[in-house]
DNA sequence: ACCTGAACACCGTTCAAGT
DNA sequence: ACCTGAACACCGTTCAAGT
């Protein structure tokens, strides 16, 4: 079998089945991410990935330990607030970059050491910043995913506005009678979106507004002590 | 509530699939629900179960849409904080009796009705408070998956201590190089929990914290204002 | 109107067999 | 040591056929 008309077939390796199952997920999105046809987009058959990865479970481990691991260490310097800050919106970019990874990583159970690395570093500015064991364990929590760099967004704003404007407006309607304060709200982000180009912005500012409510509620906490 | 195989057949229904399938997820997991384990349960073959609901997104979303109206509404008087503490804390009850909910509730991408009717009655709590529409909106966004009572937590606090005592004495040290702080932090809660009986407790206070901690910071956004 | 059998197009994973 | 073919035990979903 002459092999000149492929590309010369590289040894397949762990990482390069993570960076190529990040780019399958990055392209065609994780649903569609399946050991079939990760294989084939390595040119290999689904079983021989195996030999690498324990099971798809470990895949997406590795997948995620792979983006934690892009996330920038901002070369911030000042107190606490301002350091965490910038790191928490630095693993936001990183996130960003593939629209997959929030929802694959609030599947994981299990530990990596990368995110372990990371969480670790968080604890570190805490606690070089004043706060207690107790405190910095609290802050674990009431940061949650946004240490990570995302929210939890239940559901899209944009969602009522997907149909066209004519049926959504006779929905509108309908929706406010049952759902008033939804659709009050509704209306007044259609506005603000009008006048923006992009979403994207918007998001940021509400990420933003969440990150520094608790941030400075976390300073009053500090101060408390 | 589910029927067993030999009892006089009761006719299929949507809500007495959307019951047998909260049920065997209580006792089995939502990975084990299966449309050809659902159908099991009820006595008939899979197939007949797309009678009564569209598909399996289907079934999910009308499975939150239950639980979701499981939350009981407090007769609670007083300001908002009062009332929307009280509303979020009622909400996690309802969550903690179906462990899986939450998991399937973040892979929600379609509004129901229900969860409509949830989040109108929350802003209007807001509104009623005195919150601009602006407000009330980042609102929404800071509390998140929050305002059903549950947070994202991103790992378990309990993992590192899964090992036997003596594995885990070894592993501390190792561990008390890479990850100075998580280890210290692990230490000092596995100290905390061997004074209290179980965890849940532990877990409410954590999350009454950050739930406090953001309810403050709203709050004083509001009187900003 | 509701339920079923058979079938389709997928999954993740194993294991003995090949090179 | 790595890769493959064949197979196992599952999935969700469709559709014509039965009652």
């Amino acid at each position: 079998m002459t092999a000149t008309a492929h590309a010369p077939r590289l040894p397949l390796t762990r990482d390069r089945v993570l960076q190529a199952a990040i780019a399958y997920a990055d392209k065609a999105g994780v649903e569609a991410l399946s050991m079939r046809r990760l294989g084939q987009e390595l040119g290999v058959e689904a079983m021989s990935l195996y030999n690498h990865i324990a099971n798809k479970e470990d895949l997406l481990d590795g997948m995620v330990d792979v983006i934690v691991q892009e996330i920038e260490e901002p070369a911030s310097t000042g107190d606490w607030k301002t350091i965490l800050r910038a790191r928490i919106l630095s693993a936001r970019q990183a996130l960003l970059r593939h629209p997959w990874a929030s929802a694959v990583m609030v599947t994981r159970t299990n530990m990596t050491p990368t995110m372990m690395r990371y969480m670790d570093s968080v604890i570190g500015i805490l606690r070089r910043g004043g706060f207690s064991i107790d405190l910095a364990h609290h802050t674990i929590h009431v940061l949650g995913s946004r240490m990570l760099g995302f929210a939890q967004e239940l559901y899209d704003d944009t969602e009522a506005l997907e149909a066209s404007p004519e049926i959504a407006a006779i929905m509108l309607k309908q929706m406010a009678d049952e759902y008033p304060h939804i659709t009050e709200l509704a209306m007044e982000i259609s506005h603000d979106e009008g006048s923006i180009v992009g979403t994207g912005c918007d998001d940021l500012f509400e990420f933003e507004f969440a990150l520094d409510l608790i941030l400075d509620g976390l300073e009053r906490s500090l101060e408390r002590t």
